[in-house]
DNA sequence: GGTATTTATTTTATACATAAACTATTTACA
DNA sequence: TGTAAATAGTTTATGTATAAAATAAATACC
């Protein structure tokens, strides 16, 4: 009646992609419910601030962070609206190019990226602690291969 | 300078958490992408007629729909509102306690529904073809144990 | 040097998400 | 019975997301 899949192969993919689906969601729910409750932000900002972190917060432009975070521009122009009335980063023209904008952290966006981290990172790691070493690298290694296998435009 | 972790074991399971995120959210962007270009429906709107298909299509109350998707209450009312709008599903008061209402699928929302199916079915058979049997296998397992494992209140 | 194109970002319209306050019922139970 | 508590959904306010159109400046190129 349905065309739904019939041959073990096929209902293995879509289980597989089921599970990493339910799993995520799993996870970033409890993630985002616990930034919300205690640091009054959400993931998406973490994420945000997480990558001004690692490019040793210094100022970007703003399209550059959109990409990084596969953010569309309408997205991100709202989004750092927010934080900046939020004074979590703080955003000048770009000297150079009157076109561009750029972001920076803030002494506040700073700091509370870095309480943030530390409630995530210890949370995580009492979560984790059942699996061994061998569980979890085997896992990484598997999730960067689908992410790939999923990648549309990237050779290699 | 900073607490970021230190030892291997915990930068592990860090790592291990983000590749879960990144993974998640890059085939995730790819198939509401799709969803979007090919039937105008969003990946919500495919769980929650997936969830409707997964009952048999039959009625259900608001309350139980919105538990099995994880939405909050405020926005299944407005998720469904739209749907309805669209003629995907049909809602009624619940005749037996006229504090409760109870949808189901249209013909229409059944079409829809069993044609992002196949295409989704296919694409995602398509993307994972190069994993052998027991990857997959493996990989569910570890998934489904990651789930568990943050998953609040569930006895086992 | 002037026009066309590209690039960087914002605006607009709309969809999807949460929390908190609210309305309307049903149920519990003194 | 009558009132308190619980339950089912909606409303409101706000945040996060997209696509498409608009604005403005830089670049390409004849």
């Amino acid at each position: 009646m349905t065309n739904f899949p019939t041959n073990k192969q096929e209902t293995l993919s879509l289980r597989l992609w089921l599970q990493l689906m339910k799993c995520t969601k799993t996870i970033e729910a409890e993630v985002a419910s616990q930034f919300r409750r205690s640091h009054h932000q959400s993931l998406t900002r973490f994420d945000l601030l997480s990558q001004l972190y690692r490019i040793g917060d210094d100022w970007v432009a703003i399209g550059e962070l959109a990409s990084k975070l596969m953010a569309s521009g309408g997205n991100i122009t709202g989004l750092l609206d927010r934080m900046v009335a939020d004074d979590l980063i703080e955003r000048r023209a770009n000297p150079r190019d009157r076109r561009s904008f750029q972001v920076r952290t803030t002494k506040k966006g700073r700091d509370t990226f870095k309480e943030m981290t530390n409630n995530h990172a210890q949370w995580i790691e009492d979560a984790l602690n059942e699996f061994s070493q061998k569980d979890k690298e085997q896992l990484i290694k598997l999730l960067v291969r689908v992410r790939r296998a999923f990648e549309p435009n990237t050779l290699i």
